[in-house]
RNA sequence: GCCCCUGUAGCUUAAUGGAUAAAGCAGCGCUCUUCUAAGGCGCUGAUGUAGGUUCGAUUCCUGCCAGGGGCACCA
């Protein structure tokens, strides 16, 4: 709104920026050095109402303050739109699918997932946020050679052990996952059956926990035959030089080197496909089922070369996706004690974690899980985290209990309070608080289009901080005309914050 | 060997090309007769390295060093 009012005034659009220290305004225009005093004198002679203040800082710094009116005006905002203060209409009308979690039936749903569920549940409802139509979709690896490796001995470790150290083993396995594909042995389809049924309810249970829903479920097993049949329609129909695939040593590969990227094998030498060519079959499902304009397909940084080339592949083989598809990586979940693998069977549980956690929450388990998402979401995506249990889980300070407890007393205060605010009253001196909350939409709108929940995060912990410190410094009850004017500040807060966790999925609860 | 990603305080992390690089933890001092002390206030402390672009670089470009990931029938 402010941008546009001086973008008015001064007739050409410009760069605002918010200074890091509220010492030097509320907004500094960064103009040319030519123009500056130009630009100053324009809009002192043009102040609009909202705006109580302009400085010029030598070269080029206009620093902008923002009137007592203006923050009044803010709060009775914030009051007004309640549960919808932050929403943005800027992607009305975009259709954006997001896929995330993606666990395994036959493996076990550990903290890794529970990174991508967290990272992926909120770039959801960051998007929705900004008015997009959302759709949320997992895919499940339910068939393929890891689903081979886990029946083969009823253990996935063991398999994937034996499958690199022992070439009988690798034969077993490699014919096993035959007969998964073409379901040609009815005990071994029961055993199957039986054992990925098993696998999804428990992700079920897991997703309930987490507070995750998810509008599509897509499986491997359906997107294997629509991605084979892709790859040799485009491979065998097509004139010589037009082949989106070839024939390469017995196996059938996308020639990645066109693109600066490398060779992927689609279909082993045994016609089966890959993980590449069911990736090409999910792109066609996904489009089928949902008219996005865009697929954002969230997972670890490992699998970023992978998905270079499969998107390649699928510009060329669906011309009208070339663009639409966005690959948002992340990178590990770490924890002090070592390394994580699912090859030697040496797997945190997300559930182990939960519990682990809850043991320093005093069992609460809404709180344990928001401290897990809260390190998960506080940091920008696409790095290792480091999850310290001892100190990263602590109650204090940066951390998702410090939200959810600011928050708590905010209601508590409302609560006691037995009155709700008013920001028409008298107002006193401006407070940092004040100068942080009409902010939210702004940050809403900046993650969205960048895809960073950290933006939140930080956002919300300033806020929280700038809260306590009021809290802390100001007797918000009290007889004194001034007590109205700070129970709205109060019940702001209450509902930002409140907006705010949940646009990270992260619970708010009313007490703590 | 080739490709991609990452190097910020003792530790874990921030910083749309802007002003004195911001927090939390740890350490050292304060602060509960007062609305939730899971809080608040203060001190100490950092951009891997060498250049380049720019009025201005943690941010963009190049070399080097260090760490991580990937590179044909796994997902």
């Amino acid at each position: 709104m402010i941008k546009k009012d001086i973008e008015k005034i001064l007739g050409r659009e410009i760069n605002l920026v918010h200074p890091k220290d509220f010492r030097n305004g509320d907004y500094t225009l960064i103009a040319d050095e030519k123009t500056a005093q130009e630009d100053f004198e324009r809009l002192e002679n043009n102040k609009p109402e909202c705006i109580s203040k302009i400085e010029f800082i030598k070269p080029r710094f206009i620093n902008i303050y923002l009137s007592k009116e203006f923050f009044a005006e803010s709060l009775k905002e914030i009051v007004e739109k309640g549960e919808n203060f932050g929403r943005s209409e800027h992607a009305r009308g975009f259709k954006v699918m997001v896929e995330h979690t993606q666990p395994n039936p036959f493996k076990q749903f550990h903290i890794g997932h529970m990174m991508n569920n967290a990272i992926g549940e909120a770039v959801a409802r960051i998007i929705k946020w900004n008015g997009a139509e959302v759709k949320t979709a997992s895919y499940h690896g339910d068939i393929g050679m890891h689903v081979a490796k886990a029946l083969w001995k009823g253990d996935y470790a063991l398999g994937s052990k034996a499958f690199e150290e022992d070439a009988q083993a690798k034969a077993e396995i490699q014919e096993l996952n035959k007969k998964i594909y073409d379901k040609s042995d009815p005990a071994l389809n029961k055993k199957y059956e039986e054992g990925r049924k098993k696998s999804l309810e428990e992700f079920g249970q897991i997703y309930e926990r987490l507070g995750s829903k998810f509008d599509f479920n897509f499986f491997e097993s359906e997107a294997a035959p629509v991605g084979k049949e892709i790859v040799l329609e485009n491979m065998q129909n097509l004139p010589a030089g037009r082949q989106v695939f070839e024939e390469s040593e017995g196996a059938t590969v996308f020639k990645g080197e066109k693109y600066g990227l490398h060779t992927r094998v689609f279909l082993n030498s045994d016609k089966i496909p890959t993980y590449e060519a069911k990736e090409v079959g999910l792109a066609k499902i996904k489009k089928e089922k949902y008219a996005f304009d865009q697929s954002v397909t969230i997972t670890a940084n490992e699998q970023d070369a992978f998905f270079y080339v499969v998107e390649a592949a699928i510009g060329e083989v669906f011309l009208e996706l070339k663009g639409k598809l966005k690959h948002l990586s992340h990178g590990m979940l770490r924890l002090p004690s070592g390394k994580m693998s699912s090859r030697t069977g040496d797997v945190i549980t997300a559930e182990a974690l939960i519990e682990e956690v809850k043991t320093r929450t005093k069992g609460d388990e809404q709180v344990a899980i928001a401290a897990i998402k809260y390190m998960i979401l506080r940091q920008s995506i696409g790095n290792d985290i480091v999850f310290d249990f001892e100190k990263s889980v602590s109650t204090e300070g940066d951390s998702g209990v410090y939200l959810q407890y600011a928050h708590a007393r905010a209601n508590s205060i409302l609560e006691k309070a037995g009155r709700k605010g008013n920001a028409t009253g008298e107002s006193g001196e401006t407070r940092e608080i004040e100068r942080m909350l009409y902010r939210f939409p702004e940050i809403v709108e900046r993650a969205g289009k960048e895809y960073a929940p950290n933006y939140i995060t930080t956002y919300l912990t300033e806020l929280a901080s700038s809260f306590n410190n009021f809290y802390a410094h100001e007797q918000v009850i009290s007889d004194e005309p001034e007590s109205a004017y700070r129970l709205a500040i109060v019940e702001a807060f209450s509902i930002v914050m409140k907006n705010g966790l949940n646009i990270l999925g992260i619970a708010a609860p009313e007490k703590m």
